[in-house]
DNA sequence: TCATCGCATCGACATTCTTCGATATGGAGG
DNA sequence: CCTCCATATCGAAGAATGTCGATGCGATGA
């Protein structure tokens, strides 16, 4: 990469850098179709969760590939995954959406 | 697709669905570090705009790899593209990235 | 008019992503 | 235990993405 080349060359990288590198990741997760809508549907549900079974009829998608969303969702911190009984609940993050609006208003 | 699938059934998509099909490209577009890093430095670029030659290093790619990025924000409404003699200047489209926060703090 | 400069486009390649069916895992209940 | 049920994981296929070198194109200046 471009940043290892700056970093061979005894470089340090900016914070412009670091900001992107850990930004663009979060936006990536967002820049799928299903996956903000599974993150809406998420926050309107009932006690603000939901479990992949009340998830897979909204977005009209097959089981597996909606427990594929919702992991990179997990990963990318915007979701928690609670499991309770043999059903997995989703929720959102409580203000990672507004830090991520705070971020992108600053850049 | 899904919604096809609805609409086949005589449905209307859901306003979900509209707003999460017009929203995902954008975060798409910002899915990308050196799209991110892009947007932060024609920003603080002085005027509010940069040509790629001066794009070209800061991201420590090829011109053509920079044209192509710089194309994709122009596309997705994030930056304005005007050619003034040989050179084109990109500057950030104003209020784009304030109105995405606001879409994304009411998600 | 012709060479040059800045940028866009093209063609290609490797990588990543989205999606599915099939299968594994693990909790609940009989 | 053994069987269901809800999810997760796996493996694969097709599409999309990021990147580059080579090339095309419009504008400038000699």
């Amino acid at each position: 990469m471009d940043i290892d080349a700056w970093q061979d060359e005894g470089m340090t990288a900016t914070p412009d850098v670091d900001r992107a590198l850990e930004l663009a990741p979060v936006f990536k997760a967002l820049g799928d179709p299903t996956r903000v809508r599974l993150l809406s549907v998420v926050a309107a549900a009932d006690g603000g969760e939901a479990c992949v079974c009340d998830l897979t009829a909204p977005v009209g998608l097959s089981q597996p590939t909606v427990s594929h969303h919702l992991k990179l969702l997990v990963e990318a911190g915007l979701l928690t995954r609670t499991q309770r009984g043999r059903w997995a609940y989703y929720a959102a993050v409580p203000g990672a959406l507004d830090r991520l609006a705070e971020s992108l208003r600053s850049l």
